[in-house]
DNA sequence: TATCATAACATTGTTAACAATTAGTTTGAC
DNA sequence: GTCAAACTAATTGTTAACAATGTTATGATA
């Protein structure tokens, strides 16, 4: 019947939720996770639930032991992280050339949007709505210019912020965020990757 | 008990099974997987099953549609695959880093081990041995330097397998490893990360 | 009291049945 | 003869029950 909200996949929607837990550090380091506690927070049984595990931990947020569950996988050291940084640049970078040269109007007004939504969340100061519309940003233009990367992106960015969170400085992002808009709707690759590459750190 | 042999999830050898059958070819681009087919084949029900394809999709080897099952994903375009190389090569540079600063006398009798594996596969010319014993050998400097990685090496080495198998020229793939592994046991990063670059493109 | 074996419990792993969706085929009207 | 609607078959999505494994509590013994 109605076609859109009814098949995002419930695994999906679960993933979603749990990853903004762990942003938002609502799941401790530590923590067990439950895969009934989950069925029946999201009236569902178990079987989606470990779907969206399975899914997590492939992403690398989650780590699965033999008849032990899941649980939070453990921090990138410094030296990893700035791997995972180099490599998500590499890949963003493709993706940005791209994508200025293939988008449409239409392209520019959803960016437009979603740097709208990302603006709002920082004001608000509101750290996993911040967390996520950024992330919401940047995974535009990589879908756009590259669904077969796309889940290699999430996987990146995840944990990069999942590392530490330097969303901190809400201004900051705003600004960042703002000039590198601006550069793509301008169809400027140098400005554009210049401005990703001060804000991919 | 025994604890190494009994748990290697069932999934983990279904996904290990299914990974061969794509790299050598035999499932078809356009054939649909079947769950059912599978869980038979493995004697076993729809449940692991599901759960190796899932992890296979995350992977980006197969791709999912809702109430459809996964296929196998299209190719990666030529540039989106050297966009996978230069990150394979960012990641696989800093474990071999790590790896030599690290590795015990034991860790160089494991992949000389590997690197015999591998030259025997590739004397007897069979496509999914050498393109299993290539990343086994590749895996373990990975796995060894860095286990938060090590997923995020095999996404992105099993898709560059997958776009063209360049593992034709059976002899030089010898000799590549062969260089690499002797520079790695001297403990050589220079001419170990000069040799990666010669076999990773 | 400390230690170990054993039993109760909790959690994950697997399975088979059922529901929902999609694909294919037949039927019937025009 | 062609097209569309209804029906059938095949496939995936979900669920609940059961099996296997791991964890904790209990109690006997030294």
């Amino acid at each position: 019947m109605n076609k859109f909200p009814s098949k995002v996949a419930f695994r999906d929607s679960i993933c979603n939720v749990i990853r903004r837990d762990l942003i938002s550090g609502k799941i401790g380091f530590d923590e067990p996770i439950r895969e009934q506690k989950l069925a029946s927070r999201f009236g569902t049984s178990r079987g989606p639930v470990r779907d969206a595990l399975m899914q997590l931990t492939q992403e690398g947020i989650l780590v699965y032991k033999p008849n032990k569950g899941v649980r939070v996988n453990s921090a990138l050291t410094d030296e990893e992280r700035s791997v995972v940084v180099a490599m998500r640049l590499e890949l963003e970078t493709y993706c940005i050339k791209k994508f200025i040269n293939q988008a449409s109007e239409t392209d520019f007004v959803n960016i437009r949007l979603l740097l709208e939504r990302l603006k709002t969340a920082c004001n608000e100061a509101s750290l996993p709505e911040v967390a996520e519309s950024d992330l919401a940003l940047h995974r535009y233009w990589v879908a756009q210019a590259s669904p077969h990367l796309e889940s290699t992106w999430l996987g990146l960015s995840i944990r990069m912020i999942m590392k530490y969170t330097r969303l901190e400085n809400f201004k900051e992002s705003i600004g960042e965020h703002h000039r590198i808009v601006e550069a793509i709707t301008n169809r400027n690759i140098t400005e554009s990757i210049y401005y990703l590459g001060e804000n991919i750190i």
